[in-house]
DNA sequence: GCAATATACTAGGACATCCAATGGTCGGTG
DNA sequence: CACCGACCATTGGATGTCCTAGTATATTGC
């Protein structure tokens, strides 16, 4: 972004909370504002990879799930459960993606209501060279600390398990 | 959401990337999309509670914000650099606001190129009904885990500073 | 003091997300 | 076997975000 602020606006919040007589979820408030500010990071990190390959992150989650589907082929709406967004995003997602000629639609041998959308070799040359250049350039240097990649990714797993998004351990 | 998955989706891509050869980014992938999905199921959780006050989030942001303004106002400029979002946007939920009565726009006093937004007597009271709304139903029962909100300020806090956010300790 | 540069805001466009409504297709139940 | 509720996908509308100009006002520098 631009030039760092001088002071976390974060933590001013926080204070601003507390001095408000709200200090018992002051704390909390912090943390979800945090995850919200990290996300906007990190969106704009991946996005500045993925644009010279004319991707967004929303084209390249679904190129990418499909890449680890058994015969590179899934239903719109089993993409849309597994990818927790709303089907008719998947919709624009694979508009754009079949426009680009990385995936096709093709209807379900067995079930007339049911979309499949299948990678075409443009866009699984295209995963696999996206996914390299994310890997290499976000991943890898992601900016936690190394301790603390696993502290988030237990403590965000316990939050989604007990936000009803999954069951299993 | 709809109904819980069987499996975490996250983990299953965790193991993509570690069978691909991936290994070594694997965990840093997989804290990253938790980030993505939680501050999905965070914003989606404050947008419910936001809706009867007539607010989205990012309204709400502003309104927050100038409610701990000296005076209830700011520049755009300012409101842009302190909600780490682009101008534009502000002048987008500005006019919004403006339409609903909850802000007012007044030229600078000395800088005719500033544009003060400020607060209405009703943007101040809901500015603190709906704050009151959000720690009742979103920030008092987070879903984190009481010590976890701690790390979670630290880990995201060390992240931020780190990304060029702000400067101070 | 005036021209060149920088800053503040708005306008229009591209994308993404969600919601509500619509049109087909499946399936279980009489 | 026909019907009605459940399910899949698309379309259209509202929001929000960013980017690229374009306009107006300040500042800088010669």
């Amino acid at each position: 972004m631009g030039t760092p602020l001088p002071r976390d606006p974060i933590a001013d919040a926080r204070r601003n909370w507390e001095d408000h007589g709200w200090a018992e979820v002051a704390a909390p408030m912090a943390a979800i504002t945090a995850i919200m500010r990290t996300q906007q990071i990190l969106l704009a990190r991946i996005e500045v990879v993925l644009k010279p390959f004319g991707l967004t992150f929303a084209r390249y989650e679904l190129l990418a799930l499909l890449s680890f589907a058994r015969n590179g082929s899934l239903p719109m709406k089993k993409a849309s459960t597994l990818l927790q967004v709303h089907l008719t995003s998947i919709t624009n997602a694979v508009d754009r993606l079949q426009d680009a000629g990385l995936v096709r639609r093709s209807p379900h041998p067995t079930d007339g209501r049911t979309t499949l959308v299948e990678l075409t070799s443009e866009g699984r040359t295209l995963a696999k060279r996206s996914t390299t250049a994310l890997n290499a350039e976000v991943f890898s240097a992601s900016g936690f600390g190394p301790g603390d990649i696993d502290q988030l990714i237990r403590i965000l797993g316990d939050f989604r398990r007990n936000a009803g998004d999954f069951m299993d351990s």
